[in-house]
DNA sequence: GCTTGAGCTGGAGTGCGCTCCAGCCCGTAA
DNA sequence: TTACGGGCTGGAGCGCACTCCAGCTCAAGC
């Protein structure tokens, strides 16, 4: 796959998709005759993965972590499986603080609609 | 309240309560006699706020346009609820994302700790 | 066989959100 | 009365995670 495909498929640019693979987070992918990257199918499957470690926070210094421990094979499974567990905890604490502001907004907008309908009487009264 | 005071029980530091109030974040407090800052009370309240909206993934850029509207009085409830009310939904995005990816995380702890046991059994057999 | 366009490299630049610093003033305690 | 600590200002610097650029190669279509 070509890395116009990856990008158009991923998500990511074609400049992110290079930056990763500089920084170890991607395996560099076999070139073809004339040295361009011919990506295998399944790095969509770990781009995808990587978001998601991404969108709920991980650092970019963990997730090449992951990605080496991920490189080295079965040696690694403990460790993987710690970092994992780890994040999970992170994640556990951003769904108790989101449900809270979540709440939270929930009641200001509804004090909000008070506040408009009284400053609406307040305004029109005469 | 003197500045060090606020920092400590906001958990910000003064830089970034000083910076906060040049970019429009924080009301610029009274001063004493020596020119030095002296927040009000009700400063914790709007800053435990600010980090809410902050900690739940609002940019700089919209926090300072609701803090201007809020300095605005009445006339901004309606563009506040509204700002209040697509923050809701960024949030309620963001709950949904995080589920998702908080059963992966125990998907793929329960894959490892199987891989590590097979791969223990694999390793001490002879 | 020439043009076009996709991809390549190494390195510089960007935007965000702080964070740090030099050099100053001022009030309190020894 | 002098030393110290806290606060002040304007501006520079930083870390992160990209993003952009110049200048090159190469393959394919007209």
């Amino acid at each position: 796959m070509k890395i116009s495909e990856v990008a158009a498929r991923s998500g990511l640019s074609i400049d992110t998709l290079r930056f990763y693979e500089k920084i170890g987070l991607i395996d560099p992918p076999p070139r073809d005759d004339a040295g361009r990257r011919d990506y295998p199918e399944d790095v969509l499957g770990w781009i995808g993965f990587l978001d998601q470690l991404n969108a709920t926070g991980m650092k970019q210094a963990d997730r090449i972590r992951y990605a080496r421990l991920r490189a080295e094979g079965a040696e690694t499974y403990g460790e993987r499986r710690a970092m994992l567990e780890a994040h999970r905890e992170v994640i556990a604490a951003q769904l108790a603080a989101l449900s809270e502001t979540m709440a939270l907004m929930d009641r200001k907008v509804a004090l909000y609609r008070r506040l408009e309908q009284d400053h609406q009487k307040e305004t029109t009264d005469v």
